[in-house]
DNA sequence: CCCCAGGTGTCAG
DNA sequence: CTGACACATGGG
């Protein structure tokens, strides 16, 4: 079952839109395809003269929203402060887009993201599929239910190499498992109180929450602030400490599309690096 | 040996 | 409220 998909406005960038660092179970094929699950399915995705094609038993519109095809990213790249360093990162990755994943496998992942980086979330997220997901074929796992992971041994995901994530990754799991969270209130809920509420989750503090909110629930406004989005708000004001702070000021500076902006200056940071170099004020 | 990574929880001021 | 530190693990 195949799809050709068009984007609404602004193109598809879909190496930086996969590889940025918003979803981490995803692979790249040798010949450029991209290989993964979406909605528990296997799905490859590839383009062709702008066109997003999918090869996937998922629903057309349920890949429309995951790719968040109907964002009209010229509107929001002219909604972005005029910035030296936000116009490169746009520049660089101009077509990259904002996932809507699913909620759970989100939170799943951004439990693991805390204090690592990225290849080494990819192989602990790689660990967990494999050994509690679902076998969906082509030697492919989906993503381990909350149930699934619930009914584990804290030294079983010991194992996985997860250090001390796995008694937090454990004891989320059996909230959400047993309904003493109940995850599907959440997008019924405005930013703030969702944000909260993530919080009161055990491993989760406001940045994963942030994630949470940005990658899975549309919050374009949710700025996770990891250590390299404070570098760039401390460059700009040094005497910010509280994640809160640094979070509304990145708000104020970014403006109502503070999400998606943070996710150009991140990954373009992080991977073409050249922090020092360049002035970015705001402007 | 050091420091860092898409942080969080805890505890002392 | 703030800052310091432990926490597991792998890579540079």
């Amino acid at each position: 079952m195949g799809h050709a998909l068009r984007p609404k406005s602004g193109g598809m960038h879909l190496d930086a839109t996969l590889g940025c660092g918003q979803v981490f179970q995803w692979h790249r094929l040798p010949d450029g395809r991209w290989q993964g699950v979406i909605s528990g399915a296997p799905v490859r995705v590839w383009l062709e003269r702008g066109t997003l094609h999918c090869d996937a038993t998922v629903p057309a519109d349920r890949l429309r929203a995951y790719f968040r095809l109907d964002d009209d990213l010229e509107e929001i790249y002219g909604a972005f402060p005029d910035d030296a360093l936000l116009r490169q990162s746009v520049s660089a990755f101009r077509g990259m887009r904002i996932l809507q994943q699913d909620l759970w496998e989100c939170l799943l992942s951004f439990l693991c993201a805390t204090n690592a980086n990225i290849p080494r979330i990819r192989g602990m997220i790689a660990a967990l599929c494999q050994r509690y997901g679902p076998d969906i074929g082509d030697g492919l796992h989906g993503f381990p239910t909350a149930g699934s992971l619930a009914k584990a041994e804290e030294e079983d995901l010991r194992s996985l190499r997860l250090g001390y994530r796995a008694r937090t990754i454990l004891q989320t799991a059996r909230m959400v498992s047993s309904g003493q969270f109940d995850l599907e209130i959440l997008p019924l809920l405005d930013y703030r109180t969702a944000h909260a509420r993530l919080c009161t989750l055990p491993g989760v503090g406001p940045k994963v929450a942030d994630c949470v909110c940005l990658f899975s629930l549309g919050w374009l406004e949710a700025v996770p602030v990891d250590t390299w989005v404070r570098r760039l708000v401390q460059k700009q004001e040094p005497s910010l400490r509280s994640y809160q702070a640094m979070a509304e000021f990145a708000r104020s500076w970014l403006g109502p599309y503070a999400g998606y902006a943070q996710q150009y200056l991140f990954h373009y940071v992080r991977t073409l690096g050249d922090v020092e170099a360049e002035g970015c004020r705001g402007g």
